[in-house]
DNA sequence: GCTTAGGATGTAACCGTTTTCAGAAAGTGC
DNA sequence: GCACTTTCTGAAAACGGTTACATCCTAAGC
């Protein structure tokens, strides 16, 4: 009908501007640098944006002001404690400082993980949490390329030149089977996850026959299985491995998952352990020492790991100094699972 | 230097068009609908791509077109088998039908939970997904002011105006209710979760004691205790009933988690299962068949349920007309946790 | 051969912010 | 009272795409 009319058919911010009787600048200005406006303004526009209901558009801000706010973070699966356990966390500390999380999944397909990276990378993120150091080769290019920083998180390599947090996978795992050593066992197997793409995998197997090596110890290779992460997988993977004719008397298993999975078969198939066969994890999740028997397992800081990526990556954005490599400490817990060897048979 | 240089410094768009010698039109033409662009063209523009390693800018497309195909989803937290398993579920459908997800977490607050909605919307999400229908009463008017589709997952009321997906809670509780009675049981206690803010758990209650009503049953105040969700949490509600001078000889647990706690306590404090006490669970995850006793359970599609919500949002967005309230079958998985209550004592 | 419909391409306005720059207002010091 | 800072505010140009509209071509219809 008249001028005034027309304003009211204004979007967003200049909505906002026009209620409160002020310029688009001032409002941007009173919601994102507060102090660079004065009170009685910054009064008037918190008035205006609640009653016009404004909400600020995401995009429009960062294509505008090429920052996001924004992580993104690429796990193979959700659908593993841990991993949800880390994304929490991180999701945690990254809102307690105003940032967002973008979290996308590869289901540990090394070329899924680059093409998610290539999304978020366009989505507009600062900056990118990944999984360990084993990626596409494209990938480090591509975020040189785009400027992206990143940490790789769940790993400690502090001779690479890319931040990392984590624990040492291959000092942890050399840690529990020098466990099962000290306890006097001399024949001893592993169980662990694929090592294929999974650095966290082969670097537990790596520390494992280390400590075999050190106490000049064989690890016939039938006592080596890979099994994928669920639980049957694991079960049958144990029924192997005690089935054998000349079988170990102590297991250490890439992850607590797998662990439980010899655990119910050693139960299934009349052993008692530690009596006949001592089980040590690797993870410590919520069941480990709910089981009957407790499960002995290398204890591993997930919160703080990933809280920490997430700390490396907002300082490096605001420009602070940081770390590259940070070391998160794991500890081996010692519960009912694990005991001497049964004393030679004949 | 001369007139040609100034244009590599474009960016974007502008300089695979430069790059390709056509205009942005046709390459953001070539890029979102190909079919309207010549084969020589698209070719040209695919390839100047591909050389200047362009990676569309999602959020200026946002800005642009109005529409993001992304979806938002607000859990209560990820750390649950069942949200993580159903996100996954959500993000993969998503992804094969050219969508993403943007994933928050509410904490079971619902002043979190309305934030985090106006925080997606803000992003730009085309539409949102949210667990039940217990929410904020400022999120349905802050959905319709802003014209955002949403779906509420995990529930199945017919009779409300607001779309949803999931399994009827409240009859599945009913049929876990009934299974123990059919058995013989006529003293039977229930450790739910939390209700507050928890329209699942409510509904399991209901149908529990609906069943209970329906065969004349009492439910003394002492045998329903509500538990938060950790297997510890579990345990001391279970030893609280255990240890009641006057204890029921069946219990139906709120979720399979409960259950397990219930599970282990029992087999501590010297009770067999199923001999001495039923148990039954609700959800069945992994561990409810590999549990010894296993655990009679409720079976909740829960891959399907996300799933469908994902799609009934993609259509309607589509234009398509699609039916509001779907209903996910579940079933009554009957294992060794559950038999007929141990012969009357005198 | 001329008209015309329709497809392929280009031009440029616009999406909702931020931010540079400049101008106005309000203090300061003398 | 005047020149000079220092604050505060506004005008307008990006940011990187999409898309309505205009234009140019080509081929069909007569």
């Amino acid at each position: 009908m008249n001028a005034p009319s027309a304003k009211l058919t204004k979007q967003g911010i200049r909505a906002v501007a026009a209620r409160a009787g002020v310029s688009t600048a001032s409002v941007s200005r009173a919601l994102n640098n507060p102090d660079a406006v004065s009170p009685s303004l910054r009064a008037r526009i918190a008035q205006a944006i609640e009653a016009v209901g404004y909400i600020p558009h995401a995009p429009a801000r960062i294509l505008s002001s090429r920052r996001s706010r924004t992580l993104g973070a690429i796990v193979p699966t959700i659908d593993n404690t841990m991993f949800a356990r880390g994304i929490a966390s991180l999701q945690k500390y990254l809102s307690s400082v105003g940032y967002m999380l973008f979290l996308t999944t590869s289901g540990y397909d090394l070329d899924v993980e680059l093409q998610q990276a290539r999304n978020l990378i366009g989505r507009g993120v600062d900056g990118l949490v990944l999984r360990g150091d084993c990626h596409h080769e494209g990938l480090r290019k591509l975020l040189a390329d785009n400027a992206v920083p990143f940490i790789n998180v769940g790993i400690y390599q502090p001779d690479r030149p890319y931040p990392c947090v984590g624990t040492n996978n291959e000092a942890a795992a050399h840690r529990a089977a020098e466990h099962v050593i000290e306890l006097g066992h001399r024949r001893i197997g592993i169980v662990s996850a694929l090592q294929r793409n999974n650095d966290r995998a082969g670097a537990r197997v790596a520390g494992f026959r280390r400590a075999l090596a050190e106490n000049c110890l064989e690890l016939p290779p039938e006592w080596h299985v890979e099994v994928p992460y669920t639980l049957d997988d694991a079960r049958e993977a144990a029924r192997h491995l005690l089935n054998l004719k000349n079988r170990p008397t102590a297991v250490v298993c890439g992850n607590d998952v797998i662990a439980y999975g010899v655990l119910l078969e050693a139960e299934r198939s009349g052993f008692s352990v530690p009596r006949d066969l001592s089980v040590v994890g690797f993870d410590d999740l919520d069941w480990s020492r709910h089981l009957r028997p407790s499960l002995t397992t290398i204890q591993v800081p997930t919160d703080e790991t990933w809280q920490r990526a997430g700390e490396y990556l907002v300082r490096s954005l605001a420009g602070e100094q940081t770390i590259m490599h940070r070391e998160i400490d794991f500890s081996l817990v010692v519960r009912e699972s694990t005991a001497p060897p049964p004393a030679i048979p004949k």
